[in-house]
DNA sequence: TTACATGCAAAGTCTTTGCATATTG
DNA sequence: CAATATGCAAAGACTTTGCATGTAA
């Protein structure tokens, strides 16, 4: 059993524990994709209802450690999860709110660009890109409030 | 008066008063390069003893509407607000917490390569990259955990 | 049986809101 | 005077901590 073995393989490796809660939570991030801590807790509870979120909060601090998912900060609030697995680099529209995803490739260019000048090894995977997405900048490219959300904070 | 009395010239233009506080809380964004909230507050208050905390957040939102300042989510905690003539990008160091600014024209390409393929219109001036900075990955470019500090977050 | 996990409650940040008071135009 | 801004206190969102209890190697 290889992939689905990895967290109880990557557990043992850190001399941690395998428990239902981290396994559903890690369940949990890979079927959500991206989610707040809060997303995750739901989504678990589906399953078992009374696991509590500071339990969520303790596995996902545990499966970050590990390797196995990680966080970006999509703006203001909660941060997301997401599994390793799914490396891509969010594009949020602070119009709407809108998460797309795109590729951390884009980001070679750039990645060696900080390299050269600044010495710095950009972390694509950590990464969130604000703007204002096609549906919010309307077909004529112009400007449509359409729904203006607050600013992304 | 030019420069200088924007805050009072865009402030009336937006049907809003000027204010001691708004002044101050100005000052001390531009004083201070970027800065949370908190930290704005401290600096406002070595003038101004008793301005509260609410009225720095209710000042920077104010500030922010009409455009002369901006903030930016540099990872976990407290966003960071810079005024708007001082345009960068931060590199954001997961290691040590150090920030650096580089100028937003490095991200002109990527712009431009997210505007065509994605319809994303990027806005270089939110914006906080992560990684790794020069002096975390040592002269020798290996890994130095000299003083870790708990990942971004 | 010992080390590690969980649940629960309480506390801790950071931020917003409601309302009375004060201030500006 | 009328509209806004401020201060203060309380509440809110999100997260962490302490400690007693539970559980697996």
């Amino acid at each position: 059993m290889g992939e689905k073995g990895s967290l109880r393989t990557t557990l043992h490796r850190h001399g941690l524990r395998v428990t239902p809660q981290r396994q559903l939570v890690l369940d949990a991030v890979r079927e959500l994709g991206h989610a707040t801590p809060e997303q995750v807790c739901r989504q678990v509870r589906d399953t078992a209802h009374a696991v509590n979120i500071t339990t969520i909060y303790r596995a996902l601090d545990v499966l970050e450690e590990i390797g196995l998912v990680r966080h970006t900060h999509l703006g203001h609030g909660a941060p997301t999860y997401s599994a390793d697995e799914h490396e891509h680099v969010h594009l949020v529209c602070h119009r709407c709110g809108e998460i797309d995803e795109v590729p951390c490739d884009l980001l070679d260019d750039l990645a060696e660009l900080l390299r050269r000048r600044r010495g710095f090894e950009l972390d694509a995977t950590h990464l969130a890109l604000s703007g204002t997405c096609r549906a919010c900048r309307g077909p004529e490219g112009a400007d449509h409030p359409e729904r203006a959300v607050e600013e992304t904070r």
